[in-house]
DNA sequence: TAGATTGTTAATCGATTAACAATC
DNA sequence: TAGATTGTTAATCGATTAACAATC
């Protein structure tokens, strides 16, 4: 189980919100070629990505849906919730912050912090400086960087220094962390090269 | 050029960024080493990604900083902007409207649409049932989905009815689209899931 | 039984890394 | 020249896909 690959570990989420979106009362059982089909990947990979968190599917007849489903969102940690803290309350923070769908995921943003302190939806967004206490109270491991890309390196500094060691980071800009703390960059930049590629692909073709 | 692997393209811009985060004035020129060690990836890596780029480096010297910048940003497509229209002025939505530095990535956001119309920051938001006249008129390929989950499909629907080609999605959804239109998806729940299990894999490395 | 499906083992594919000659 | 760096070719690594036996 320790041994999961990056790739299988991503498209979990996608298996497991495809299951929730089928009626469970209709549908008991389902197999690994079905899923493959409704969201476009090959049947083998799904297998093969469904043998490393569930116990076994029947041949002939698939899955059972309702076991699979609470493997995957046990597997995926999503049964009891982490919280993380939040810095930077403007739009995208503010977003997030509002967004509540995350629960779903069994993450609980709790604390926000910025320079511009104020209240939102029962969420208190509080200076910076009252991070170091909250962070070690509250014992999180996780925190959100939604700042402008000049910020982000001393905030996440800050955040590394109070424990943290998963950041989650919206800021358009590289960032430089010891070993053992994970950055996971929401890169939107990359993905705006990968659409505009295929525009000019797609025209280089046609001529 | 056309055969460049995608995990090249996504690094792309994260070089961009950090040659135009030096000074110019005293950098005159960069070695992929140098880069590497910044950006905490492979010297050899850097150096055959940059080799689909741009003409050549120099040995002992390395790359012209000014030469290798403008090499980057006319790859990526940075210079010639293009539009795109987005569906879902929420928070979301318009936290993308107002972040306004998808320009220096040559992405124009003119058009936004959403079933409650009114404007921002000189963007008219407009009903639904303006956008396939909007798209036609503009010719316009790529559309942003910022509405909720439930209504993502149809919304893509349209969005490739009337000739959008790349879609970005920031719906936490999976979206069937025809072969040939591409679907970028800001997969929250992936990167949720590997936030995770950096956490869970660090608490049982403890035991 | 026949047929659909699982799950495993082997083969392929692609990307990263290592080794090394060429060059300033 | 010596040393640092580029760029290419070969080796390694990991992930995907194909083939197939096992099973209900």
């Amino acid at each position: 189980m320790a041994n999961i690959s990056v790739q299988t570990l991503k498209r979990l989420p996608m298996y497991l919100h495809y299951l929730k979106s089928l009626d469970a009362s209709s549908v008991t059982s389902i197999s690994a070629t079905c899923i493959a089909d409704a969201l476009g990947c090959g049947d083998v990979q799904v297998r093969k990505d469904l043998a490393t968190v569930c116990s076994s599917g029947k041949p002939k007849t698939g899955y059972a849906l309702c076991t699979l489903i609470a493997d995957l969102e046990d597997f995926l940690g999503y049964n009891d919730a982490t919280d993380a803290v939040l810095v930077g309350a403007g739009r995208l923070g503010m977003a997030l912050l509002e967004y509540g769908g995350f629960a779903d995921y069994g993450l609980r943003i709790r604390h926000a912090f910025d320079t511009n302190v104020h209240r939102i939806d029962g969420i208190h967004v509080l200076p910076i400086s009252r991070l170091p206490d909250i962070c070690q109270e509250y014992a999180i491991h996780i925190g959100i960087i939604t700042v402008p890309a000049e910020h982000a390196q001393s905030v996440c500094d800050t955040l590394v220094h109070n424990g943290i060691t998963a950041i989650w980071n919206f800021a358009p800009t590289h960032l430089a962390v010891p070993d053992g703390v994970l950055v996971q960059h929401e890169n939107m930049a990359s993905s705006l090269a990968l659409l505009s590629r295929h525009l000019r692909d797609e025209s280089t073709t046609l001529e």
